[in-house]
DNA sequence: TCGAAAATAGAATATTTATTCTGTTTTGCG
DNA sequence: CGCAAAACAGAATAAATATTCTATTTTCGA
């Protein structure tokens, strides 16, 4: 394919662009690896790339080779030149996004990336593990899962239905499209999964009273103690997010709802291979 | 002399110091070699380092035994962990994902909210800052910005729209309801944020092309390299998320949004600001 | 659905690199 | 000075790592 080999990483960079979509499975899989982890190629062996991208030694060789280099010590050296005495760790990387010029947008940035670690810390700290084993109990019972989350809850609302269907957890959007009443589609024993952050959405609120109203289970993801949804006798899940300025990031709560997910498909699966081995 | 391996960096300057003076012609090259040169020890061979210091390898390993070293490997992994704490090993955490099934689910939470973190960090190393800043330019002076995602793309595509309506800029999202074609919603001058992540949604790559078609602008947040929106002629926003098992979080990518959305902001207000004082 | 071509996994091999060993030199002390 | 102990260089060996090869699987086009 090249009959040399790349003198930069940016050269490298180039290349892997040119090849492209049109790159076998594997290959594609190393090259999206390394791309993520270019800081670790210039100290590790085959091996060790190898297993962190999840492929088979000779594959690494196939790529390098791919590529231009000779072998993968080649392209080591490329990167162990770039590293030229010292690559920054995230703090350093992080102040030069910030101090670079001040009115650079990467200023934000970085403002945003700090407000994201350090959510999910707190999530570490503020997620009630009993409620949280509770939830995914709960949701792994349900014969249907009502999703409802507006304005800022709504990306966490689509996310757990795309997730949901990934894992063939069924489950339904109410994305107020058409403003049809998401009360009609509910039936006794399903579960709802209620959104709202302050100033929270009376129509998030109004449809987790109403479930609780016929007996079904809430479980609610929420930002404080003094939500309105925890008045209602729900499966709290408190997450919160430190702000930058006026504005609030979703990156703990995001994962808060991948997790959440996960968990509830893999509690699924594991039952149903109970019940398999039981008839 | 001492009967266990440093286990910090910092530990093992002590020790450098505690051995102090005292130490054998040979011996005190190699101290003073490795205490100039410790960021290089990551990635460099008995032989290159022992050559560094004018002396032998045998005296090398004689130099990390002196230490508490079992050998110089062990030395080096001291260093090389310093550098870059542990991979994102997608084999170990595929395992770790089956243990934790059996175990309590708050263990899969605490997976994705480190792995979230790492992505985070990354997002400092991947992300290019030219292509951001040049993105938020873009975008400050678009008379329309059109967002498409689906899928896995769908909530950060949603979290823009809500954050931009926010902030009164002119936004629509493509969400594909009523599968009416996006393209006829798209004049000349408008700009496009494709989001989309492997496997690539053709249905958004093909909107991209024709934008690019028509000559208006395309900001494209996607995975990797390889991913086909680079090949238009797009201004690329890279973020590589973390992946637990077979399960990959958002992160770092709702986090990008959040602060790109954010900087857009501010840009067009300070831009109105101007205008409003020139006239 | 079949057959050819490409891609892949895993074993086999070659190469590099770490470590130990041995004979020699240097150092410190009476 | 002379002896013993430590330190050393260089060769020899062991371990690890990179690379190639081959049988098997997958993919793709007719």
């Amino acid at each position: 394919m090249f009959d040399s080999a790349p003198e930069t990483v940016e050269d490298f960079n180039e290349r892997l662009i040119a090849v492209g979509g049109d790159l076998p499975k594997r290959m594609k899989q190393c090259a999206d690896f390394i791309h993520g982890n270019s800081e670790r190629i210039a100290f590790s062996t085959v091996a060790d790339l190898a297993q962190g991208a999840g492929i088979q030694p000779s594959a690494v060789m196939r790529f390098c080779q791919l590529l231009g280099f000779s072998g993968y010590s080649e392209m080591q050296k490329l990167f162990r030149e770039n590293y030229s005495g010292g690559w920054p760790d995230y703090a350093s990387r992080l102040h030069n996004l910030k101090e670079a010029r001040s009115d650079h947008p990467t200023a934000l940035l970085a403002e945003f990336i700090e407000a994201g670690r350090q959510s999910l810390e707190n999530l570490t700290a503020t997620i009630d593990p009993e409620s949280f084993g509770r939830a995914v109990e709960v949701l792994a019972e349900a014969p249907m899962i009502h999703l409802i989350g507006f304005r800022r809850a709504f990306p966490v609302a689509s996310y757990l239905a795309y997730s949901f269907e990934k894992m063939d957890v069924s489950a339904i959007l109410h994305d107020g499209v058409g403003k049809l009443n998401p009360r009609h589609a509910m039936r006794k024993g399903d579960v709802v999964i209620a959104i709202t952050f302050s100033p929270y959405s009376q129509e998030t609120i109004d449809l987790a009273a109403y479930a609780r109203g016929m007996g079904n289970q809430v479980i609610a993801i929420t930002d404080s103690l003094t939500s309105p949804l925890r008045r209602l006798d729900v499966v709290p899940l408190s997450v919160s997010e430190v702000d930058v300025g006026a504005f609030r990031g979703l990156a703990a709560t995001i994962s808060l709802a991948v997790a959440l997910s996960v968990a509830v498909g893999a509690a699924r699966e594991s039952k149903e291979k109970q019940a398999l081995r039981e008839s």
